[in-house]
DNA sequence: GCTGGGTGGACACATGTCCA
DNA sequence: TGGACATGTGTCCACCCAGC
């Protein structure tokens, strides 16, 4: 059967629906710290953000820039070095770009409700966590950020994804191999063209193919290849279904996602919160070092557990995580300025513990 | 170049609490 | 009273970096 094509060769439009009144790009992008790890790229010149994308077969990339024009009702993605995409992977990329910038109408109504009960946050145009196109991405990036300083997360994920880049460019006969889905006129592996420097977060297939060595020596993982990979081969093996739990966490409540994430190796409490907020459940607020040093810093609270986190942040149940977001991204904005604004060489000191070292050694007076 | 302390979240185990 | 669950604490691991 002929697959067909979309009439609109590089450019997509992806409805903002019932999302037009609270939707703001630069907000919705700049407030994590997922924007500033690769292949993410916010340009803030144009207000766009650039990285590749999965098409259809989920083996080929395409470079894509999301821009949104203020008032308008739909968000348009630039296809980059494709003279066509077909139907499958247009929605495909839509699928992925509604995803990582929560456009639906569950997200929205999550936005209202918890700008109802913060209305800073709405004067602000807070309410959507930026995240990955796939919940496979946020998984091992809430890995890569366990037990180590921000900017070297950074550097693994960046690492990650230069490797995809060159695995994926590698001899023809080995794409062919891996790529069963036939691919027609225009629908060209953009890795092998123009790809503007930079890989694609690579999927489970590709992960359980680097093997735990080549992410120990390559991307400098550490132990945490041994957990990528495991989580990596449990999905290829179908043993775990992370597109399930995610369905499972908005049906139902999130304590039993909450007790099947905990049980895989190398998930502690932070991984899973994480996850969880990425998966939508905001009921949970990742502790960390940095949380704390918040705590600390913004309302004297010292030494606090995950108990006295999820007491201080109960009045904005069930999204005490959007709520911790958005008091973090007040302080990181107050000391560093507009993230959005930053030069990309400023992330790696992107953390308040940075901050909190300056301060411990400006002069007191 | 080597060494050892610091870092920070996960893990394993010990201890505490609750409820039938 | 005992099992299930929650919480606390010490240890582990890989890496960074200052000091020698």
């Amino acid at each position: 059967m002929e697959e067909s094509f979309s009439k609109s060769k590089c450019l997509l439009y992806l409805p903002l629906g019932s999302c037009k009144s609270s939707f703001n790009l630069e907000k919705t992008v700049c407030n994590h710290g997922f924007f500033m790890m690769a292949p993410n790229k916010w340009i803030s010149s144009t207000k766009s953000l650039q990285r590749p994308l999965r098409l259809a077969d989920q083996c080929s990339s395409v470079i894509v820039t999301i821009s949104h024009l203020p008032e308008s009702a739909n968000i348009q993605i630039y296809v980059h070095d494709m003279e066509g995409v077909s139907l499958k992977s247009e929605q495909a990329i839509l699928k992925q770009v509604a995803r990582m910038l929560r456009i639906s109408d569950k997200d929205e109504k999550a936005v209202n409700e918890f700008q109802g009960l913060y209305p800073q946050a709405k004067q602000d145009e807070f309410g959507r966590i930026f995240r990955s196109p796939s919940l496979f991405e946020d998984v091992v990036k809430s890995i890569l950020l366990c037990k180590c300083t921000w900017g070297k997360t950074l550097n693994m994920v960046k690492s990650l994804c230069e490797l995809q880049l060159q695995l994926s460019s590698g001899p023809r006969s080995n794409r062919k191999k891996q790529c069963k889905t036939k691919r027609k006129r225009g629908q060209n592996n953009a890795t092998s063209k123009k790809n503007h420097g930079i890989g694609n977060f690579p999927n489970s297939k590709e992960l359980v193919k680097f093997g735990e060595t080549i992410l120990r020596e390559r991307c400098k993982v550490g132990y945490r290849a041994q957990f990528i990979i495991k989580l990596a081969q449990s999905v290829e093996k179908g043993t775990l279904v992370l597109e399930k739990l995610e369905m499972e966490c908005n049906l139902w409540s999130y304590k039993v996602v909450h007790r099947k994430l905990s049980e895989l190796k190398g998930f502690g409490p932070f991984v899973v919160a994480t996850i969880l907020m990425c998966m939508g459940c905001y009921e949970k607020v990742p502790v960390d070092s940095e949380t704390k040093r918040h705590l600390n810093q913004a309302h004297g609270i010292s030494s606090c557990n995950s108990l006295d986190v999820e007491e201080f942040y109960k009045t904005y149940a069930p999204f005490q995580c959007i709520a911790f977001w958005f008091e973090l991204l007040q302080s990181y904005e107050k000391d560093h300025g507009k993230l959005s604004e930053l030069d990309e060489s400023d992330y790696p000191k992107i953390t308040g513990s940075q901050f909190l070292q300056n301060e411990e050694n400006a002069p007191k007076s």
